[in-house]
DNA sequence: AAATGTCAATACGCTAGCGTATGGTAATCA
DNA sequence: TGATTACCATACGCTAGCGTATTGACATTT
């Protein structure tokens, strides 16, 4: 409830992080300014201090969460050199339980300003960019791999939401283990 | 804006398609008693007598898109005989533009209130049984048809974020429909 | 014709949340 | 040491939207 006991002052990036929970939790639109200075154990005015709005915000945090998902995938997606062993490594990621995952998802369908649309669009882009690479290299020609990845990406985002509806929030790592294996041997000969 | 220029009165019905043209659209948080009732061209008098808050209002009309979900299934997909004809018949269906979709992926990231959660539940697990009906007529076993049905559920889910996300971007309608025979070539054998 | 029932308009109070204005405090700098 | 800077608190006004109370206008029944 208050993470930062010792910390006296706050930083932008405090409130962003902030933001991205509740985003990840509730959605985009859940995000208020007096509720979430009241978990960060300061008022409305430190707020008006580092950002000019709510939409700054908003901008801001997503931006990060951009920044911090991109980072991810350059660390444990594209180094591995093997384009087989790179898409197993990219179904495994994609089924583990955390916060990029959560706040994809809910910004699919809480497409409130064109903030979200746009950067929504940008990181699906990118992603599906570097998925088909791996069809690519694996031997695809360029209308299969483009499908093929599509349908990839579409399972991923599916998968997301299933286990949200059915189970009520992500599974835990071992059904999460167990389906992306089953369904990489699907989608990975 | 006003579609019931002839129309006197309303009925409980006229507001539950308001409310769903706006979940459809702008998701179930959007639902505001007096916008409707300025787009119905009445007032907040009109609603509170046919509902007895909002709440009752987002139930009824979830409730009645529900049904009509269903009557949609039962018409269309549940009358084909065979099943791979059937899955055929689905795919086909889950791709086009149609209303109960729109809501579908809508209510996937707006789980505000456990009325969504619930009704979002109930709807994917019925639908996921005539899918897992289909693939058990055509031969799987059973958790091969669970794993399967899941699977062909998470590709239908995933393409309707996906063709929402890259609108103007990938998918015109000759790609579209290279997809579409793609993805059912890879999961009805 | 009177009474009742059905549906809607209007006026009101209330709350949450946005944004502004101003003041305060502790640290740092001149 | 006085002044400035960085950060936060407090108080205020404003709007959107919820829900209630009351009244009004037809329509139907008696």
């Amino acid at each position: 409830m208050n993470q930062v006991a010792k910390k006296k002052l706050l930083t932008a990036e405090d409130w962003q992080e902030g933001a991205l929970n509740v985003i990840a939790h509730q959605g985009v639109s859940k995000v208020a300014i007096e509720p979430l200075a009241k978990e960060l154990g300061v008022t409305k005015g430190s707020f008006y201090w580092h950002f000019s709005n709510r939409e700054d915000l908003v901008k801001q945090a997503l931006n990060r969460w951009r920044e911090k998902d991109k980072e991810l995938i350059n660390e444990k997606i594209l180094p591995v050199k093997n384009p087989k062993e790179r898409l197993l490594a990219w179904f495994k990621l994609s089924a583990e339980p955390i916060q990029t995952h959560l706040i994809y998802s809910t910004l699919l369908a809480d497409r409130s300003d064109n903030i979200i649309s746009k950067i929504l669009k940008e990181v699906t882009l990118e992603r599906l960019s570097y998925l088909q690479d791996s069809y690519l290299q694996m031997g695809y020609d360029t209308a299969q791999a483009k499908s093929q990845s599509l349908m990839a990406y579409s399972v991923y985002v599916g998968f997301l939401h299933m286990s949200k509806t059915l189970y009520g929030s992500l599974p835990d790592s071992r059904d999460a283990e167990e389906y992306a294996q089953y369904v990489a041997k699907q989608l990975i000969p």
